[in-house]
DNA sequence: AATTTGAGTGAACAGTGTTTACTTTTTGAA
DNA sequence: TTCAAAAAGTAAACACTGTTCACTCAAATT
């Protein structure tokens, strides 16, 4: 018997998924998980539609698996964040405003990931999956800074750090949407008295988290 | 020449297009634009499918009267809570909680609704529509409210009423796309230390307006 | 009464995801 | 090295989708 943990065959068989991922990645990226067709999908990739049922199950599982490396990404900016040594206030501030530039750069992931529903498993809150999944670790990550924020004294005491990561993640969650479906979201009149992308997006983290902080009242 | 604004032939025509809207209404409440199919609607309505096509020129714009009538629903409920008398801070929780309630009561009108992209015409932020439209006016009730709360001497001084409605919506928004995706959001685990989802938004609420008080720090 | 307008239709076009039966290639063991 | 078994790949079909076109038939207008 065959011990090597990866022969030949599972190699190459593992290269062609990439490739096919790859390609998909491309386009998902520029047109969305509607815009992307198997049979488009197939031909630049130069095999037959039913090929690729070979290493998917589905169009959804594969779109899956391009929303799980999305939520890496995710995981790690805002590991990248939280980890730095700037004063706690700048970095839950920022930690805030990254998630929803990342959101703007990727605008159809974003969308596709948190617009579940329709999906294969989509290890979800309050299953079990949930605190393994890339997803639920990002999200422990920003409850993590807010219990530190609790600790330190920063934030009002008398709230529950989980809780309050959920409304925060809310809050992010919501600008981060509106940007990516209402292209011109934070302006009224393009010209007029606007506020830039940018800075409301700051403008918004620092309304959130104020909500959060102590000495209040 | 005939004056009669509406002739017998147009009520006729009128009476078969809420027909079809009522049937469309039905089905898309249940199962979303996707469940809806033109050739399914058809067959409720005892018509051929192309016949759909001579009261609306596409799917998209039959939907997106599904979607203007819900925000009227959004418009007519923000209203009812922002005339009332009762205390001012109570008021504002209720509006942001109830303008959940409702995406909670309709999820597939709310996604559908702020998940434009694809539309037709979608009067949209920044442009000349938007201050006409349901959305917009109903925009302009939450910032109105603000205003009050501003001259009244609730929330800080400091702050564009317009400004604070875009992220007070947006952190609305959040919520609600949350709680509409993900059928089970505010709870970790099923049974133990979860907060009903009723008080959850109430606390999202509270933590929301609370990032506009005054006499803060 | 004749003609134009509009409602309604069957059939087709151009797509979609997916499955089935089939062929070809690659692999692992006798 | 030969040979069977497993895997890769495919063409064609199934069951859908939104939409359009040429057509019929009934209703309204002139």
């Amino acid at each position: 018997m065959t011990i090597s943990v990866s022969s030949p065959a599972e190699r190459r068989r593992n290269k062609i998924r990439a490739r096919i991922l790859a390609a998909a990645e491309r386009v998902f990226a520029r047109e969305g998980a509607d815009g992307l067709s198997i049979r488009r999908l197939a031909e630049t990739i130069d095999y037959s539609p039913a090929a690729i049922y070979k290493y998917f199950k589905s169009k959804d599982e594969l779109v899956d698996e391009l929303k799980e490396t999305f939520f890496e990404l995710i995981l790690q900016t805002v590991h990248r964040i939280v980890d730095k040594t700037t004063p706690f206030s700048e970095r839950s501030r920022d930690c805030v405003a990254t998630y929803v530039q990342i959101a703007i750069e990727k605008p159809y992931h974003y969308a596709a990931a948190f617009a579940g529903e329709s999906n294969t498993v989509a290890p979800v809150d309050g299953e079990p999956g949930f605190a393994a999944s890339k997803k639920g670790q990002a999200f422990m990550v920003l409850s993590g800074m807010i219990a530190e924020g609790v600790e330190n004294g920063t934030f009002r005491s008398d709230i529950d750090p989980v809780l309050a990561a959920k409304s925060i993640w809310a809050s992010m969650h919501g600008l981060a949407m509106m940007i990516v479906h209402i292209p011109t979201f934070p302006a009224f009149k393009p010209d007029q008295e606007t506020m830039a992308r940018d800075e409301f997006i700051l403008f918004h983290a620092d309304q959130v988290i104020r909500g959060l902080e102590a000495h209040h009242g």
